[in-house]
DNA sequence: GTGCCTGTTACCTC
DNA sequence: AGAGGTAACAGGCA
């Protein structure tokens, strides 16, 4: 569920949390798998002694700038962080916990470890694999037409593409595309100009409220969003269709209808979001 | 208990 | 290039 707005918000919280500036003392793997870039002990042994010097979110990757490298973390579904005290257990599904010079330690837990930490000497390959970046002056209405134009996929699957725009998830490209009018399965290379400039309001509209309302929790599960500190996003209220089948579309009191489009749960207003090849 | 579903991505084949 | 399928994994839920 770590998508744009939930990582962003956790990037944040990291930051606010004063951890720039602070020295790696010791990072413990308890989860070799989680680490992606090498053997796990090679991995603490190189992240031992540095400090992090800035902390970005680009797409759904965390970029931690360490003295020497770059590590990036990628949440998945059900990756989080966690700042706990040094005699905290080890949980269950805690794979990797750093403490720093002034013991603050950071944990990083994931139940269906998915997510992965990549230390890279330098990350710009790995991250110039990623397309637009939303928040970025390169993404702009001209941009994701060029963009549109240049393909022939159906649409919901071309936003969950992270080469193409980077930070888009399931839940937000549903969003998007409600608010924007357009079907699910529209082709990319069919969208008129004045539907390409909604749809690049309605992502960058989606992206910025879900920020403002600190991401989407979904359920009460331990697989769920929470934030570094621990508390629930508040987006899984203003949600218009993702998970809302059955209930009335908030525009035009039609039944939000769910598909499976890509393997991916989908969902949309028969009535609003029309597609107009049918 | 059983079986199916899930927010992501990489990798495979066609 | 793109589509479609599968796999990684564990928990939630009916």
């Amino acid at each position: 569920m770590p998508e744009l707005p939930e990582v962003e918000t956790i990037v944040r919280e990291l930051i606010a949390s004063h951890l720039i500036g602070k020295k790696i003392i010791q990072a413990s793997v308890f989860w070799n798998g989680i680490i992606d870039t090498s053997a796990a002990h090679e991995f603490t042994e190189r992240i031992r002694n540095q400090a992090i010097i800035k902390i970005e979110r680009r797409g759904k990757y965390l970029v931690f700038t360490l003295t020497h490298d770059t590590l990036l973390v990628h949440l998945r579904m059900t990756g989080k962080f966690e700042f706990v005290n040094k005699d905290a257990p080890v949980k269950k599904h805690e794979h990797v916990r750093l403490t720093f010079n002034d013991g603050t330690i950071l944990r990083y837990e994931d139940p269906r470890k998915f997510g992965r930490w990549s230390l890279y000497k330098d990350a710009s390959e790995k991250l110039n694999q990623l397309g637009l970046e939303p928040f970025s002056l390169e993404f702009n209405v001209e941009a994701l037409k060029l963009l549109l134009k240049s393909h022939s996929s159906k649409i919901k699957p071309f936003l969950l593409n992270q080469k193409y725009i980077a930070g888009l998830g399931n839940i937000y490209v549903d969003e998007a595309l409600w608010e924007a009018k357009i079907h699910p399965l529209r082709l990319t290379s069919s969208l008129a100009t004045q539907e390409i400039k909604r749809l690049y309001h309605a992502i960058m509209n989606v992206l910025e409220i879900g920020i403002k309302n600190q991401g989407t929790s979904l359920g009460a599960g331990q697989g769920n969003y929470f934030s570094v500190s621990g508390r629930r996003g508040g987006h899984q209220h203003h949600l218009k269709v993702f998970r809302q089948d059955g209930l009335a579309c908030p525009r035009c009191k039609a039944i939000i209808t769910k598909t499976v489009i890509a393997q991916r749960g989908t969902h949309f207003c028969p009535k609003c979001q029309r597609n107009t090849l049918e």
